[in-house]
DNA sequence: ACTGTTCCGGCC
DNA sequence: GCCGGAACAGTC
């Protein structure tokens, strides 16, 4: 039996399940909620409603309830509530203490769909239900209870009566009455054009009654998205064949009401912007809204202006929003007054009450996954949102995510098949850059320890001279990623984490970039106390010195999360770029996605070995993605663009896979190779850390972990536990981190198994364990 | 006998 | 997660 099917056995009327003992008779009649509380549980419970409260409270509705010996008050969503047939409950049930909602946050589907993520990702509901409302909503910021004044019984006879009264009285009771909501005293005061006198004395007579109402406080509107004006979108004519047949299609499933997942493959600069909008645009014809997902750092104005040139009414829900203005656009979405909310990851939760569509544009994106618990993937949940409210799930890439692209192979099981839609040429049929790869192994100015090559170097001249644009991507922050002991050959650390530390000259200071650590450089190694320290490699602060050497003072501006720090610092950056005030823009993976500066001529890749050098599973995907990515940046406009790749490894699959723009040869190759060592798609991954200040005792604890879920799994299973071991950052905010991979064939066995185990395995003090299903981090 | 510490199960 | 009871150990 599920879980789920457990909760729920107070109703099983199946009686298979013997009840506990409170589940058995009850005194009477009862109307029950099921509260889930805001506990790391997975349980549901039952409290009684009372009678005041009775048809106020349902499902979506956060209560206030007694918990646990002290009953202590909590909060907690109820998921449902019914009457409770006699000879179902012997113990009198708590009650609940109040209601927190006039209205359900949550409607059913998302209910159902916050319980599918719990079971998916291993979370207790009661958590997943906590994070998909965002807490300016829960706190209802940005509104207050305001007094507010209606007609009393009293004062409607004394009006059709035509009784004597004061004449400010007489106003202010006239002004009420022809309202059509209860006035607050600022209203009433304004109307009647008198004081509050008049308003106390006739609620003393009885002729107003006081209503509390909660109120917007704040109601200032977003400000117009600044920057330069879109491009006008293309007429029907000016689509390609393509972008004809994928709107079609998109279109076709919208009319019928029917889910269908795409993969809208498109190379940079296709137009898959175009396809989205198009194919929205008929779903709001019907009156139903979009959302569309981006990555954060591709919610720039040049994004946001595009959708609000061609829809009425936009949301956008970024990170930078305050609780009181993403509260707004909650409200906004929820009554249907938004055509479109695009937002990063968490908008997948955003509260359309009619939806017709989900677009998910650069899919494979990692920013997609949350990194904490709830560890949902958005593609994933946006996929089970569509299929339940029968509506089409768009996702849109140059470069599918590996598991994406596998599911339109014709190995994959008809239920899992996604369609593909192919967008092969780039608009106004502009050609794709030459993309050219340059060995630095030889070249004396990388061996001399500069970052930029010969070669690279006369193409930006030359690009510079002509007139154009050069983007620089080098995926590093700060000024050298490592400080080198040459005596005991050894990097300097993070005191907190067993990582090296990375030197950022505008700060003075040397940089952990998995903490908060920062401290003056040392003069001597911390480890053998010789002095001299060296700083080896680039970081994109080095090369904006070696820029501005090169090509001048004033040739470039950086861009990498240090000197975009400030909301709005980054969106400043890219217009200035826009409008030619400089000429180079560097950066890291923030300027790789999305931009459109058609004066760019050049893109070059600094480092793209870096980009390899990682230990991830995934690393030479993503190579291939973010060389194909930021190569996409150039060739935009009306004179061609080119790319330089610098590495050292000119023969890389992964490296000459992007330069010949070839993404089925990659994706074959890469699947082989994941097929070959059991990696996903051809085996479920879930990842459990142990953390703790002690390593002995997360060690031990990692072991017993590993023995119970050996035992529990046997060879019959096939469930394979890898590890224990030490994580790969076995140290990270001073606390020890072991892990151990589990590996299925099939999630639901997988899970099941966990389940079991995780019941009956409790850490010792100061131990803690969390789980990640489909991790893609395994640092 | 008394008190502080850790482990463990239940929470409706 | 939080609480309380049980079991255990160390102390007066």
């Amino acid at each position: 039996m599920t879980d789920q099917a457990r909760q729920g056995r107070l109703f099983d009327t199946a009686g298979n399940a013997e009840p506990a003992p409170w589940e058995r008779t009850a005194r009477e009649d009862v109307w029950i909620a099921e509260v889930v509380v805001d506990r790391p549980l997975d349980t549901v419970f039952h409290y009684r409603v009372p009678d005041p409260l009775r048809d106020l409270v349902g499902p979506g509705h956060r209560v206030r309830v007694p918990f646990g010996r002290g009953d202590r008050p909590v909060t907690g969503f109820c998921v449902a509530a019914r009457f409770a047939k006699p000879d179902e409950l012997n113990q009198p049930l708590k009650s609940i203490d109040a209601l927190l909602d006039r209205e359900p946050l949550l409607d059913p589907e998302m209910l159902a769909l916050t319980r599918w993520i719990a079971d998916r990702y291993l979370c207790p509901w009661g958590q997943v239900l906590q994070s998909v409302v965002p807490a300016g909503v829960k706190r209802r910021a940005g509104t207050r209870v305001v007094r507010c004044f209606a007609l009393a019984d009293a004062g409607r006879r004394a009006l059709a009566e035509d009784r004597p009264l004061p004449p400010k009285q007489r106003r202010v009771l006239e002004a009420v009455a022809a309202a059509e909501a209860p006035l607050s005293i600022a209203e009433l005061t304004e109307r009647a054009d008198c004081g509050t006198a008049p308003i106390d004395a006739l609620r003393k007579k009885g002729f107003l009654q006081t209503i509390d109402e909660r109120r917007t406080v704040i109601d200032k509107t977003a400000p117009p998205c600044p920057g330069v004006e879109p491009a006008p979108p293309p007429t029907d004519d000016q689509l390609t064949d393509d972008q004809r047949r994928a709107i079609q299609a998109i279109r076709q499933c919208i009319e019928r009401t029917e889910h269908t997942t795409f993969l809208l493959q498109g190379v940079t600069g296709s137009g898959k912007t175009e396809v989205y909008i198009r194919a929205i645009q008929h779903a709001v014809s019907f009156g139903r809204q979009a959302i569309v997902l981006v990555p954060e750092i591709s919610l720039t104005p040049q994004t946001i202006r595009r959708f609000q040139a061609r829809f009425t009414s936009v949301a956008v829900l970024h990170s930078h929003l305050s609780d009181v203005e993403r509260h707004r656009q909650w409200q906004r979405i929820r009554e249907g007054r938004v055509q479109v909310v695009v937002g990063a990851r968490s908008a997948i939760f955003a509260p359309t009450p009619r939806l017709g569509l989900i677009v998910i544009d650069e899919e494979h994106e990692t920013t997609f996954k949350q990194e904490t618990a709830p560890r949902y993937h958005a593609r994933e949940v946006a996929e089970q949102r569509a299929r339940t409210a029968g509506v089409p799930l768009v996702l849109g890439t140059a470069t599918p995510a590996l598991e994406t692209w596998w599911r339109t192979q014709p190995d994959t099981p008809r239920e899992r098949r996604i369609r593909l839609l192919k967008l092969r040429h780039r608009v106004a049929g502009r050609p794709l850059p030459p993309v050219r790869v340059v060995d630095v192994r030889n070249d004396h100015r990388i061996l001399q320890g500069h970052a930029i090559g010969r070669v690279l170097q006369t193409a930006i001249e030359r690009s510079l001279r002509a007139g154009g644009q050069v983007i620089l991507f080098l995926n590093l922050r700060g000024y050298a990623p490592t400080v080198w002991c040459r005596r005991c050959g050894q990097p300097v650390r993070c005191p907190h984490c067993d990582i090296g530390v990375t030197y950022h000259k505008d700060r003075r200071a040397v940089l952990c970039h998995f903490c908060e650590f920062h401290a003056p450089p040392p003069r001597e190694c911390p480890g053998c106390g010789a002095p001299g320290l060296r700083l080896v490699g680039t970081g994109t602060q080095r090369l904006e010195e070696e820029v501005r050497t090169l090509f001048g003072p004033d040739s470039c501006r950086r861009m990498d999360s240090d000197t975009m720090r400030r909301p709005g610092s980054h969106d400043a950056a890219l217009a200035d770029f826009q409008r030619g005030a400089f000429p180079i823009l560097l950066g890291t993976q923030m300027i790789a996605k999305g931009l459109d500066f058609p004066r760019v001529t050049l893109v070059g890749v600094i480092d793209a070995d870096s980009l390899l050098r990682h230990t991830d599973p995934r690393a030479s995907e993503r190579t291939f993605q973010l060389i194909t990515q930021v190569a996409g940046r150039t060739g935009r406009g009306d004179h061609p663009g080119r790319v330089l790749v610098q590495t050292r490894m000119p023969d890389n699959p992964a490296i000459q896979a992007a330069i010949h723009h070839d993404f089925d040869r990659f994706a074959r190759q890469e699947i082989e190779h994941r097929r070959a060592y059991g990696y996903p798609p051809f085996a479920q991954l879930a990842r459990i850390v142990l953390r703790g200040p002690r390593e002995q005792d997360v060690a031990a604890a990692a072991d017993e972990l590993a023995s119970l879920l050996q035992r529990h799994t046997g060879t019959a299973s096939q469930m394979t536990v890898l590890g224990p071991s030490p994580a790969p950052v076995t140290r990270l905010r001073s606390l020890y981190r072991y892990q151990m991979i589990i590996k299925h064939h099939d999630l639901a066995a997988l899970r099941a198994n966990w389940k079991r185990v995780a019941a009956g395995f409790r850490p010792p003090a100061q131990v803690e364990w969390t789980i990640d299903v489909d991790p893609l981090d395994f640092r």
